[in-house]
DNA sequence: CGTGAGATCGCCT
DNA sequence: GGCGATCTCACGT
């Protein structure tokens, strides 16, 4: 049920980012703040390419403020606003200018429980954060924190020493090209709880 | 458990 | 001006 997780060093991120995003399964992210930790383990990803490569991604038509994080350094963090109310969380990924990310689609949260909970009232524990914008709440990742860097403090992030089995299928909420069965880029662990509850498809890996 | 609608605003064409 | 890498609640099964 728990993995044995390993802080390791930044190259590890620096990646293609369809193969980085099932190494992140299992991981574990860390985040401290005033009110204490919260720590999840990563149950669903998604992987983005970069510019002119992935019509899906925030980065395919260049950069621009918004996304100028993801040109970056990789194992940063790469947050958006959308819907005019959520953040989702990103791992920058591959080396710099690459502009490639892995979203953080869902999790389970590991420590600081009592803080998850106050900060999603009403949940229940599985939902606390399965689903991309509710695990930033979950965390208490702020958009503002856009751009830190996830292997230093306030965050730390430990990746599975052994990958886990994982399952892929096509990105969800991701419509037009870029969508559908061209990119089998969600992946997820089978059965985990911290998967997001909208879609299903399917192909298994070992 | 599934579907459907409304919320709400920054980003980029 | 259109549309999101979404979530919650309501309601039917």
């Amino acid at each position: 049920m728990s993995t044995d997780v390993a802080v390791v060093g930044r190259e590890f991120f620096a990646r293609d980012p369809v193969e980085l995003a099932p190494l992140l399964l299992g991981s574990v992210l860390a985040h401290d703040t005033d009110d204490g930790r919260v720590a999840v383990r990563i149950s669903e990803v998604e992987a983005y390419r970069g510019v002119g490569e992935d019509p899906g991604s925030h980065a395919f038509r260049g950069m621009t403020p918004r996304n100028a994080v993801m040109f970056g350094e990789a194992a940063h963090l790469y947050a958006y606003f959308t819907y005019g109310m959520h953040t989702c969380l990103n791992v920058v990924a591959g080396r710099r200018g690459e502009s490639a990310g892995v979203l953080l689609r869902g999790a389970t949260v590991v420590d600081g429980l009592e803080l998850a909970r106050r900060r999603r009232p009403g949940a229940s524990d599985r939902d606390l954060a399965r689903g991309p914008a509710r695990l930033s709440i979950a965390l208490g990742v702020p958009l503002s924190a856009g751009g830190s860097d996830l292997l230093a403090p306030p965050f730390s992030l430990a990746v599975p020493r052994e990958p886990v089995g994982f399952e892929s299928g096509p990105r969800t909420g991701v419509s037009g090209a870029g969508g559908g069965a061209s990119f089998p880029w969600r992946f997820w662990i089978p059965g985990d709880p911290g998967v997001s509850p909208y879609r299903r498809h399917a192909r298994s890996h070992e």
